[in-house]
DNA sequence: AACTATTTGTACGTATGTATC
DNA sequence: TGATACATACGTACAAATAGT
């Protein structure tokens, strides 16, 4: 069976269909959208309508023009029609962090050995490297991250510096260190994350990280700094993490939101 | 007129129908994958299945799937059924695109200039690095990222790898350099991106990318996987880009969502 | 490697409900 | 109030993809 859509040349189904009949019609309504032959806030013609000019049934144009939604180019309403209200789709994507994967990447499911707590004094260097200002004061806690394996090399360092307002935090850190230390700030100040800001670059890693970490001077190695930011913009804690190449992939899934 | 559905009790059409079946038996599922009964990984029962059990027309259990689908909640393939993949639609932090500095992280500010487009079939080592099957052949695209300075060393190299369906493209790009190459595929074959799966590691640089890109072979790199994925799960773009460690910095902004 | 059976995908038709101009 | 346009629901048939033989 051979199908003549007069408004879009030939279609046929089968093995020659690249494209199906209610995709094609959605494009071509989109490009109608881009072109400006339907401007914003003008209406498409009705279901029916398009029926007619595309030869094709209601339940197809509906297809169609739900894709066109999906994309937010076009909204719908009962009497009204459907109405052109974007000429290009500009939809954001969304991270989830719901599931296990992304909260190995923010460090749930590694364990934690803590090497090192102290205050520190932010110089030049680390300021430009965590983005705030020099001079200022942090407790910052260092330690290993590492997998179930007791013989597997680590997989990062980590160096979280907060505010030393939670200095109290010290202790529990020992006790609970399968606990995320935001969440500990959280519950415990009630201090609730905004924003995070993340950074990811490759460096070579130093003679002595790499001895820490059971690894090579210079090898690659990703970092990972993170600002976790309150309501008012303050960063009240950030961590910078540290992983050779070979141990670990910075991953994460973006998904477009729907209309 | 009365309808009786069993798994569902009693709906009826008309005034007094608060909720539509369809949305009734969306619901019933999400349900059904949040509390475990189907949990993630597991198959939903097939169409004509749901079909008896709800009492319900194919195009109403569909409908019910594709509201499932549009959560993130399910994906589907032909033969093999319907796999749960998220057990709920999570509010979480919220990444958006709109701003610049995003933009950026997508290639949309760099100038790109191909260097190379031919057909390729993957191997095994680019078969672990693409996530995908050894043998599929793809069509690639390699270009250098530079920004606006003319001296300046090239930011990165990318190969972009797509289906050869859309060979078409090949012409293209070579015309509108500037443009996003999923952008093209969207604009005309109406295959839009559900969802972009990114890895990022570290990695030392090759001899000869080290050459192409000015920099010393050996030296810290990012590399960044993308992977597009439409609707129905399947990666019809990935990109591969490479960034001396000196010249960029993958970083992005996670919000919190109100609810 | 070719075939078959199964499951989802696309497309047709029809009828009625619902909101709203 | 009535006519209009979208929304939901029933049905059927065949195509496309693929897991399994």
């Amino acid at each position: 069976m051979v199908c003549y859509h007069a408004a879009l040349i030939y279609w046929e189904p089968g093995a020659f269909m690249s494209e199906t009949f209610y995709a094609r019609v959605a494009r071509d309504l989109a490009e109608g959208i881009a072109s400006g032959r339907f401007p914003v806030g003008s209406r498409l013609p009705r279901e029916l309508d398009l029926c007619t000019q595309y030869e094709a049934s209601r339940h197809t144009v509906r297809a169609a023009i739900q894709e066109l939604q999906g994309l937010g180019l076009v909204s719908r309403k009962k009497r009204a029609g459907t109405r052109v209200e974007n000429s290009s789709s500009t939809r954001g994507y969304r991270q989830s962090l719901a599931s296990v994967e992304d909260l190995v990447q923010f460090g749930a499911a590694h364990r934690r050995v803590v090497q090192n707590i102290g205050d520190v004094v932010v110089d030049r260097g680390l300021a430009r490297q965590l983005g705030c200002a020099a001079g200022r004061a942090f407790l910052r806690i260092s330690s290993l991250r590492l997998n179930g394996d007791a013989d597997a090399p680590p997989i990062g360092w980590t160096d979280v510096y907060i505010d030393p307002a939670y200095a109290q935090l010290r202790d529990v850190i020992g006790e609970y260190p399968e606990v995320l230390i935001n969440d500990l700030i959280e519950a415990r100040y009630g201090r609730r994350i905004a924003e995070i800001r993340q950074d990811v670059q490759a460096l070579a890693l130093s003679a002595k990280l790499a001895r820490a970490l059971n690894a090579k001077a210079g090898a690659p190695a990703l970092r990972i700094i993170r600002r976790y930011l309150d309501q008012a913009g303050e960063a009240f804690e950030i961590s910078v993490t540290i992983h050779p190449a070979d141990r670990f992939t910075f991953s994460m899934c973006l998904r477009r939101e729907r209309g």
